[in-house]
This record gives structure tokens, sequence and C-alpha cells, in this order.
DNA sequence: CGTTGGATTGGCT
DNA sequence: GCCAATCCAACGC
């Protein structure tokens, strides 16, 4: 379990890459307050360039601009009138693409996830990406912010997945690209989104015989 | 400048 | 399971 924080050659790959690789890293944020807000990474979507589901696919615009900027850095944007997501910019400086962060299993700072969201389940703190955002205290004010040298948000190494135990399916609420299975999340771990995709498949090279849940 | 609909959520049937 | 809430970026005229 390593508190270092993950490099910018971590970002500088595909999101397809980043996505899975992504899964048991832990996400921090450090609050004006001083106290650090952290989870353990279980649920993400890669979104490349040339893909249809992308708000990169039409090309830069002043919404999408930091995804096609330097990778290591937040892409934060508004949705559904309420609603912010929390992106990680991945691959080259100026390609457009990154990896939406959909859920993770609070670790610290529950309480004050728990104000920030007016919930107090843990389950129901971080299960969604705009949960994510909202327990967090994420908006605007972090689009662009560097995870890997800034001082409000970033993701340390923490204890990455097994291989085994990543699973894949259709991403969540879009429309197109639904042949690209670039969701990923940790097969049967309670605190993955209640999201509406296709069946889930385990990732190829993960065959083998699976666990009791 | 007006319209459309979205990388969602939570409450109600 | 269904659907309204709520706002603004993108796109069309």
């Amino acid at each position: 379990m390593s508190r270092a924080r993950l490099a910018r050659s971590f970002y500088s790959r595909t999101a397809v890459e980043v996505a899975p690789d992504l899964l048991g890293r832990t996400l921090v944020r450090r609050v004006a307050s001083g106290e650090r807000l952290a989870g353990r990474i279980v649920e993400t979507e890669a979104y490349e360039p040339g893909d249809p589901a992308s708000h990169g696919f039409r090309g830069p615009t002043a919404r999408n601009a930091v995804m096609f900027g330097r990778p290591g850095r937040l892409y934060v944007y508004f949705t559904y009138g309420n609603h912010w997501m929390m992106n990680v910019v991945t691959g080259a400086d100026g390609e457009g693409s990154a990896v939406l962060l959909r859920a993770m299993e609070p670790i610290d700072g529950l309480d004050a996830m728990a104000g920030n969201r007016g919930r107090s389940r843990a389950l129901d703190l971080c299960s969604g990406p705009g949960k994510l955002a909202q327990a967090l205290a994420v908006d605007r004010g972090l689009d662009g912010a560097d995870l890997v040298a800034g001082p409000d948000v970033w993701i340390e190494h923490g204890s990455p997945a097994h291989v085994a135990d990543v699973a894949t399916s259709v991403r969540v609420g879009i429309r197109t690209g639904l042949e690209r299975r670039w969701r990923f999340f940790v097969d049967g771990d309670r605190f993955v989104s209640r999201g509406r995709p296709g069946p889930p498949t385990r990732l190829p090279s993960a065959a083998r015989a699976p666990r009791p849940r």
C-alpha cells in the first residue's frame, strides 16, 4: 500500500490502458480545512480519440479544453443540471483522451464526505460519478488541477487490483460507441455504481475459475 | 439566439 | 422500474 503519487508517465498511456490500471489506486482530495478525503478506486471508463461517445470527439471546445492538454490533469465537467464528473486526462499532450472516475470505496474522511453528500451510509458516498465528485467537493474550480504536482487532488499507487478481479462492460449512460466495452470495475465490489450497462465479462487475460461472492 | 439533450441521481409508483 | 429535476454546452438557424 503505497502513498507515493502516480507520476506523469502513468497517465501518458492510452485511456484503455490507464482505466483498468487505476482500479485499486487511492484517490486523494485535500480540502481547504487540510483534511484528507481518500478512497480506493473501483470503477472507471475509458474515452479515446475517435470515440463517438467522448466529449473530445468533435475536437476541442471551451468545455473540454483540459482534455486536450497534458496528461495527468483533472478534467471536470457539469452535466444533467446537477452533477460534476471527474476525469483523468490520459494519452499524449493534445490528443484528447480521458478516463472517467466512476466509483470508489471511501477510506479516509467519511464524515466529511457524508456532510458533502447529505447521506451517511458508506455505500451511498462515492458509488457513482456524480456522487464521487460531490463527496470530494470537486467542481469547476478543480478543472485542470494537476494530479502529479498539485495540492488539491492526486492519485497514489495504493494496491492495484489483480487482473483476475477486473471485469469490463459497456460504458454507462451513452448511446454511441456501445461496441467498445470500456467500463472497468472490480468484479463483485460493493462500492461499484449501480449502472445499467450490458452484462459484464472478465478481461481475456483473467481467465480462471470465478471466486464465490 | 433558441433548442436539445446529456459519461446522473434520488424519490416515487 | 420509471421519471422529473436542473443547467449549460453544443449545434442549428
